[in-house]
DNA sequence: CTGTTAGCGCGTTCAG
DNA sequence: CTGAACGCGCTAACAG
């Protein structure tokens, strides 16, 4: 029992604690603790001497053990819609580069686009006490009120959403940049647009959705946008199956959601004998990677995804550090490439 | 001091413990831990009215403090390389799915495709001490020898991986899945092929390559495989930048490392005026959600993701339990589609 | 059926 | 400079 000449493992857990080290190197575990948080009043020698054992020992302080003491486990939760989406996989990217700059961790968990299990997911990650909880938004902001009830930790928000003094939003602004491209398009001399939407994303659906829209009016007061709202699967599927209504409309260049509803769009075209974009125009949002990779290079607009991953990660900071946050809004950049043309040539 | 009407934050961690509703309900805190935890000796009335109570000051336990006692955190860390990667996204999802069925949660850090940051990461997860790990690998076996010595919790490798005994691997079997695709190849008249590899992951790419040589060498002993391995910062640019040394090898047909690869190779290919696949036909690897999307469909190998997910996590479980793991190894699937097609036509 | 006591692994007082 | 004692929030004995 004496005996702690087991290196690994003595104790019940798996775990070697500062306990088992302290006996192995013949002092209290305070002064272990001390040794191992260094910047405190500790002899050179003994310190050296436990870290020597603690390294040996394979030794891992308990973060769980710790923070319980501290009540701060450096630690943020991030809740996202689904991790098979690149441009959620890019922007959290962004936010772990950020926050481990910061000396925090982050686990994500993933919500499968259900706002019920986006509050599961939350108030689970308040059980493990993290310090901040990201949301990747997908629904209405009024679904994320609750949040700011039930969760006693500070939130942030990340994707398109309303103004709201009272949760910090970090968002691109899809509306302007969405006029900007229309704009761009009407001096190409597209006249008879479409866009095509997803029905999940409901307010960002809208928000591109309505801008488009508002864009085109202020040009063609009498010429009416076709929207098509999908509710297929995925969003390859969604761009896909808008294809015979584009045509019938007459439309001569389609506005899509986001880059995975435009290459949809465009296989199907392709596959069905319609050039892009010489016999239809086709433009994007995300700017994927890709979009450049395709054929025809995809005319989009970018997001800047890793941006507001960070710019996330800096909300959760400030919030920590007690400063209210303002809603952060990015802006957009039009990236012209191949599948929007002027309809002229027909 | 004695007033506790204040229902939320009365402790100094702002979150409300059993200690408060034990105060509020006049019983001891261990009453309240029974009556949480359900299924133990405890009269119903106060059951409910603790209960009651909990919800009402909108209690959450804390998993931290739950854990440093039972030393179970009911917890799967998961290392993945990147997120941004939705073949990486899918295998996740399948994990998640999986894992929550058996009452466990998973938490995701990136590597970003280094092996310092996997080690390191793994380690901090056991810093939380997650019950076991799952690291989705992109780099030789021997790396993770490592990983078995310095981790205390079980550890399960997601991907190619030589067959080791000594740590559990769940994995497809690459390299039939490419003699079988070779072997319809050549079925359709191909003999001059080339194989478009990565640089980074390369024990899998090692394994899809040789498959492919031998494959070819066995029906053809005199012809040589193209073979490159492509640098770039991205599959997607590794793919489009081997164009030109396909086209002056001679190829018919190039076998790409993954579907990223190849969509980078069609898209440069149709972007030169080559068409795909009349004048060169691309085979894939993954099977990922745009391979069907794009046009030409693209004719690729499908990986089981989702599948692969699950199984990783089925032996977690196992090995938690303490049962030994075989190695699984998963069959993939030809999917043919239209990137691919006798080169006779010519 | 419920209260009491102890301790999980660690940081942080306080003494010495 | 170091040891002893206490408590973070909770569960698990053992009493009553």
């Amino acid at each position: 029992m004496e005996d702690a000449r087991t290196p690994v493992n003595p104790a019940g857990t798996g775990q070697v604690s500062i306990y088992d080290i302290a006996r192995a190197a013949g002092v209290n575990p305070s002064t272990v603790s001390r040794a191992l948080n260094n910047r405190d009043r500790i002899g050179e020698a003994t310190r050296n001497r436990i870290l020597a054992i603690a390294t040996e020992l394979g030794y891992q302080p308990s973060a769980i053990a710790r923070s319980l003491v501290t009540s701060r486990t450096y630690t943020i939760g991030v809740v996202a819609p689904y991790l098979s989406d690149p441009a959620i996989g890019v922007m959290i990217d962004g936010i772990e580069i950020t926050a481990e700059k910061h000396g925090y961790r982050v686990f994500v968990s993933t919500a499968r686009n259900d706002p019920e299990r986006e509050l599961l997911i939350a108030t689970n990650f308040q059980r493990y006490r993290v310090d901040a909880v990201i949301i990747v938004t997908t629904h209405l902001r009024s679904t994320y009120q609750v949040f700011k009830t039930t969760l006693s930790v500070p939130v942030v928000l990340m994707g398109q959403q309303d103004p709201d003094p009272d949760i910090a939003v970090v968002t691109m602004d899809d509306g302007l940049a969405i006029s900007r491209m229309i704009a761009y398009l009407i001096r190409q001399g597209h006249r008879k647009f479409a866009y095509v939407g997803v029905s999940d994303r409901r307010f960002s659906n809208a928000e591109r959705r309505d801008a488009c829209i508002d864009s085109v009016r202020a040009v063609y007061p009498q010429e009416p946008v076709h929207v098509e709202t999908r509710t297929e699967r995925t969003d390859l599927l969604r761009g896909a199956a808008s294809l015979s209504a584009i045509r019938t409309c007459g439309a001569t260049v389609a506005q899509c959601y986001n880059d995975m509803v435009a290459i949809g769009l465009i296989g199907a075209a392709e596959k069905a004998g319609i050039r892009v974009p010489q016999d239809l125009s086709v433009v994007g949002f995300d700017d994927l990677e890709i979009a450049a990779a395709i054929s025809p290079a995809l005319t989009t607009i970018r997001q800047p995804h890793r941006e507001i991953g960070k710019r996330a990660v800096e909300a959760v900071l400030e919030l920590l550090a007690g400063s209210r946050v303002e809603t952060v809004l990015l802006q957009g950049e039009l990236v012209l490439r191949e599948s929007a043309r002027s309809p002229s040539s027909k």
